[in-house]
DNA sequence: TTGTATGCAAAGCGTTTGCAGTGAT
DNA sequence: ATCACTGCAAACGCTTTGCATACAA
């Protein structure tokens, strides 16, 4: 990371606005607003870079291409509505997991996912509103 | 699903015998020992009819191709292993996490990933012998 | 015999890379 | 003026699909 572009910037700014994590293909439309120009494979070199930088973390859901948001968050897991597929962040954990690993294995890390409906989408039960984006492609679905 | 074929009963097999998630590839490798000509194509056929079938569950993690495992497990999670990259079944959950999810999101299901090192491979403290298994090409690590 | 299943090759999709031109310093 | 960065298009790895053939029933 040497250079300050207004592709860069426009990146950055993309996701630092953004409540949530985003694809590399949102990160784009976002940064497009800016820079009409700007190309997708600018997108994946810089946010390679950013991430190699420490400035972005990717975000791995099982099933879903990779996401990308600010660093500097501590510890946290993810939530991602089964309705609009959209990921929001959850600053919460179960702790220590390394009772539930079979005898002779050692945990070091671990990912977790939850899944429902986010406050957007109505819950199954009472619903509310209709959701503000559109389901993504993405995909693989779960269970 | 309606003809069994060669092709169908090696691939079937290769699922079975194995102790943990394989990947397609994997499916490949061990059932052309069964049929030799076997083709990757009839192998991808095979394990989307054997999932909708119900014979198949996918396991998904985060940041790795799909991997598929025999259906009929109970609910259960994922061990990586952080040196040789092969997934085990875990036999535990942590429970309830609807407690985790922010005011105004629903819980209704939840994926957990555990990460470390399997009973093959080092434990970072006290090693004991090498891996079995070459680790597999794409990697990405987690937090 | 009949039509599903197979093998091969081409196509898709998301991501990466080669290359020549662009622009930040 | 340099040289990192960009845009475009080709290349990639994994997965899916079209099509003619093979084989289970």
């Amino acid at each position: 990371m040497e250079r300050n572009t207004r592709q860069r910037a426009a990146i950055r700014d993309a996701i630092a606005q953004a409540e949530r994590p985003l694809l590399p293909q949102e990160v784009l439309d976002a940064a497009q607003q800016q820079v009409p120009g700007l190309g997708i494979a600018t997108v994946y070199r810089n946010l390679k870079a950013l991430v190699a930088d420490g400035e972005l973390n990717p975000v791995m859901l099982p099933g879903e291409n990779p996401r990308f948001e600010l660093a500097g968050h501590q510890h946290h897991h993810h939530f991602q509505c089964l309705q609009c597929q959209r990921v929001f962040d959850v600053h919460a954990c179960p702790g220590d997991l390394s009772r539930l690993a079979p005898p002779g294995f050692s945990v070091e890390a671990h990912d977790l996912t939850l899944y429902g409906r986010c406050k957007d989408c109505a819950p199954p039960a009472s619903r509310r509103r209709a959701p503000k984006a559109a389901p993504h492609k993405h995909a693989h679905t779960h269970d």
